[in-house]
DNA sequence: GTATCTGCAAAACATTTGCAATTCT
DNA sequence: AGAATTGCAAATGTTTTGCAGATAC
């Protein structure tokens, strides 16, 4: 589960990252949507409070939460970059026909194989592609 | 595993593909080769000896490839595309450092649950992401 | 002979880079 | 003032699209 996170601003201290406004903002949205939002996504929800933000800041901003992973890239879609706040282990569904993308529950003991020996695992990730109960249904 | 494919004109009739020459020899080498290549890598391994090759047909190929599901397209590198012929249950594992791509094992049975209820799961995909033996003795 | 497939060139995007202006302490 | 951050504009690189010529059945 996400650890619950008071303050945002200490949150990236802790983590080696000067809490600026406009990265405050960007990890406040990204803590708050459960979306797994693209670079555009995020920009667009903070430019009409931040006129001035400028989507080369949103890119440098995620980049810095990734290099000091308080933030996964979700390699999900082929075209563009998503990202979770939310980095504890746990599948995505990606329906192939509505594409949307669905969380759901993997059990930490499913994946006891740590990886090729001698080396680290930082992340974990785990994707299905298929038909969600909804598009199913339709075909 | 992998099943074994004698005749590639065959294999590619029976998953609803008209087997050119182009293709044939598209899928002849993402079958031979264990390095998820990119279209740049298949491109340039084939036009030697396909002269006038264009990288649009490969596009379009795997593409093709990906929509009959001979071929699954791996999302674990962020700005560019890679495709493996191998659709079994294999993990990826991406050394941060090195940026090696390694395969592991991964048992059927890690991933009972098959993904949100009523839903079809179609593709299976997990990948890790860390530091491999060789760069994490180094640090 | 008609469908399909191929491949060139151009277009469309996402992302990065260079650099000047701004902000923070 | 000095160092880091921001943001504009241009560059880069991958993938897609439009369309004409080639190929296959």
């Amino acid at each position: 589960m996400l650890r619950k996170i008071e303050n945002i601003s200490e949150y990236l201290k802790e983590s080696g990252i000067k809490p600026s406004y406009q990265r405050i903002r960007i990890f406040e949205y990204l803590m708050h949507t459960k979306e797994h939002p693209t670079v555009d996504t995020i920009y667009r929800a903070l430019v009409p409070e931040i006129p001035t933000l400028s989507k080369t800041t949103v890119y440098n901003t995620l980049n810095l939460f990734v290099e000091n992973r308080i933030a996964y890239l979700i390699s999900i879609e082929e075209n563009e970059a998503r990202y979770d706040a939310d980095t504890s282990l746990h599948g995505h569904f990606k329906c192939v026909s509505c594409q949307k993308v669905f969380d759901f529950d993997v059990e930490a003991d499913q994946l006891r194989y740590g990886g090729p020996e001698g080396s680290e695992v930082r992340e974990k990730h785990v994707y299905y592609k298929g038909l969600c109960s909804g598009c199913n249904q339709v075909q």
